[in-house]
RNA sequence: GGCUAUGUAGCUCAGCUGGUUAGAGCGAGCGGCUCAUAUCCGCUAGGUCCGGGGUUCAAGUCCCUGCAUAGCCA
């Protein structure tokens, strides 16, 4: 049985999981599930850093052991994996015993290949960047890019020769071309080594939270040779020999742009110094942006990994992470191209789907299904070609870690499937009373929704496994790629029944509380050409639904409310309207209404008409008021238990 | 400053080794269907393919150059 050994980094304790850190550890996920469904044997090693200066200092501050810090710190991530139904198969920790022991074993053999000395380091040595630095890049006490404080450094430390290795790297860069993605930034690693390589400093005496060096306990090894060993100490390097040799070399480390250097430089001198097998690629991914603005701790716009998980669908977020962009190009998160695809690619086109054809297969065949019948019939044929050619191509997609192609690809055969069931129209055939034709075209449909099932499921495990739940499929097996190796596999005589509503739609946020109101309303484009197109649809007196959709009707809460001087009808009022400011209204409402009976009423307005100013007063909203028989005005009105801004549908 | 990428419709992007009228999805407009989560299907966008020069019978697609953006340079 082969095997699919897949990692993520592991998480430095020193701060809370943001999206990059949920990003990282679901791509990772998605690959070790689809290996999975392949019938390997996987490996998904997840976990965190413990050791280190940084910790062990915040720990000081705190008043608590490194040791209570990591763990508090550690079990966050391991809750958010939680949370995020992340399948891991070893949340390692880097203050684990094996771990240690294996970092130990590792540093001894390279020791016993003669390639560690101990020498004397001196330099410019920032602790918040836990970082070393030329004198050429720092200024006034600071390092030019971190702007983190250096202080100027001697210490005895053991060294990694290093520059023995730049030539047996670049052979490996140069064999296995593929060893480091995506191809530019192997083209970095590539021209860092030419450059030449310095001899690293892989130990430190200045502080003691770590692994020590063997036999010179005052060193404590460095970040680097601990964090990167976790790779083979997670299964069982130097202690469980069956183990390591079925996993070892991993398949991908799977990595953030940030560190790549230690991953496609060190790591493999490491390994080749202490005769291990290299891995077979390291692939550096992106970042995001946080709605287009870089994520930085001045910021302090990181967005939060538990608030993503707790703000939208799992499968959904999962779904947007890994088809917005593709693995190692840079991303922007943004809430509105969620929704969108959300509403639009997983709703309306897949969601519906399974919907429309579940529920005619309940109506017009009494929810069971004919058996395979390969028919003749063009558009089945094509059907079947596609079904084909899709698993085809994820498999190759996701050989290749492209996942946003793999999504991209099976929304298309969602797409293909719309239109089928659009062109061979079941509800024309269950009239007609052609119940073979009929048979078929349902059968052809569903078992397109089965191959999405199965081979979605790496992308969203819950609604795949709704609609395989719904085919009365729920065994493990019927999850693995063989079950879609051939079109036809849906049995005659199955019962269905109809999955639940699969993905809901997310409201569309207008979203434009920061601009300025007046800016707001005067947007619409259609401005330029006011009398126009107007006539078109009211001949028959009817609009369309998207037309009414198009007004915002939404609850303001009356905060305020005065006469406007020198106007006998109008009152302006000032309405909370669940945004940042409070809209100014002018309604000619004053006959009715004293001002006082207004306040603390929640009324329907009219929240994207055109401003228009009355009396010099610019009026952002319009209430809704029907005049009763004696001309008196009644307003529509919602009690408290309505907050204001609520849109009225 | 050096090196390397990228710059294609309103938005996000495909366009392999140069070759008929430059594509997709979303958005927008119009029309059709009614099984379905008001969903689905069809038609419509007339875009200096960043600017300039060159190679070629022929260039988003190759070369040079300028501009812009991004990454790497311990």
């Amino acid at each position: 049985m082969s095997k699919y050994y897949v990692t993520t980094p592991i998480y430095y304790v020193n701060g809370a999981p943001h999206i990059g850190h949920a990003y990282t550890t679901i791509v990772a996920d998605a690959l070790a599930r689809y290996h999975r469904q392949r019938g390997e044997e996987v490996f998904l090693l997840t976990g965190t850093d413990e050791h280190g200066l940084k910790v062990q200092r915040e720990a000081e501050k705190q008043g608590i052991s490194p040791q209570q810090l990591a763990e508090t710190n550690s079990a966050k991530f391991k809750e958010l994996f939680e949370k995020l139904g992340i399948t891991h198969d070893r949340f390692i920790r880097t203050t684990e015993e094996d771990h240690k022991r294996a970092v130990t074993a590792m540093v001894q053999r390279m020791l016993a290949a003669g390639d560690i000395y101990l020498d004397k380091y001196e330099g410019w040595y920032s602790a918040a960047d836990e970082a070393y630095y030329d004198a050429s890049e720092i200024a006034d006490g600071v390092a030019i890019a971190s702007k983190s404080a250096v202080e100027w450094v001697e210490e005895e430390s053991y060294f990694f020769k290093l520059s023995k290795y730049a030539q047996p790297l670049l052979a490996w860069y140069n064999e296995k071309p593929n060893c480091i993605a995506p191809a530019g930034r192997r083209n970095e690693v590539i021209s860092f080594v030419e450059g030449g390589l310095r001899d690293l400093s892989i130990s430190r005496t200045t502080f003691s939270w770590g692994v020590a060096m063997p036999g010179d306990p005052k060193h404590v090894l460095y970040v680097w040779v601990d964090a990167l060993t976790n790779y083979i100490s997670a299964v069982g390097a130097f202690e469980d020999e069956q183990q390591f040799d079925k996993l070892w070399p991993a398949d991908v480390h799977l990595i953030g742009k940030d560190i790549l250097r230690f991953h496609a430089v060190y790591w493999p001198a490491f390994l080749m110094s202490a005769g291990l097998a290299l891995p077979g690629q390291i692939f550096a991914h992106g970042w995001w942006t946080n709605e287009g603005e870089k994520m930085s701790k001045s910021r302090g716009n990181f967005i939060d990994a538990f608030e993503l998980a707790d703000a939208y669908d799992l499968d959904v977020l999962r779904y947007y992470l890994l088809r917005e962009v593709p693995l190692g190009n840079d991303g922007n998160f943004s809430k509105e191209r969620l929704v969108e695809r959300n509403n639009s690619e997983l709703a309306d086109n897949l969601g519906n789907l399974v919907n429309r054809s579940f529920a005619m297969t309940q109506r017009f065949l009494d929810g069971e299904l004919g058996g395979y019948v390969a028919t003749d019939d063009a558009l089945d044929q094509g059907i079947r070609e596609s079904a084909r050619a899709t698993a085809a191509d994820v498999d190759r997609f996701m050989n290749d870690c492209e996942t946003h192609r793999a999504v991209e690809r099976l929304l298309g055969f969602s797409g293909e499937l719309n239109l089928y069931v659009q062109q061979t129209q079941p509800w024309k055939l269950s009239k007609d009373g052609d119940t073979e034709r009929l048979a078929a075209a349902l059968y052809h449909v569903l078992e397109g929704i089965r191959f999405i099932a199965v081979l979605g499921s790496a992308f969203l495990p819950d609604a795949s496994k709704k609609i395989l739940t719904g085919f009365g499929l729920n065994a493990p097996e019927d999850l693995l790629l063989s079950t879609v190796a051939q079109f036809g596999k849906l049995a005659a005589g199955t019962r269905l029944s109809q999955p639940e509503v699969l993905f809901a739609k997310y409201e569309t946020k207008p979203k434009e509380d920061a601009l300025p109101k007046a800016d707001k309303a005067a947007k619409p484009k259609a401005e330029n050409k006011p009398e126009a197109k107007s006539d078109n649809n009211d001949k028959a007196g009817l609009i369309d639904f998207d037309l009414f959709g198009k007004v915002e009707l939404r609850v303001g809460l009356i905060v305020k409310a005065e006469r406007v001087e020198g106007a006998d009808k109008l009152l302006k009022l000032s309405a909370d309207l669940g945004e940042a400011e409070l809209r100014t209204i002018v309604a000619g409402i004053a006959k009715s209404f004293a001002p006082e009976d207004l306040e603390g009423r929640r009324v329907a307005m009219a929240t994207n008409l055109k401003p228009a100013k009355l009396f010099g007063i610019l009026s952002q909203a319009m209430i809704l008021a029907a005049e009763t028989e004696d001309g008196k005005l009644e307003l529509a009105q919602y009690s408290d238990n309505v907050k204001a801004g609520t849109r009225i549908k």
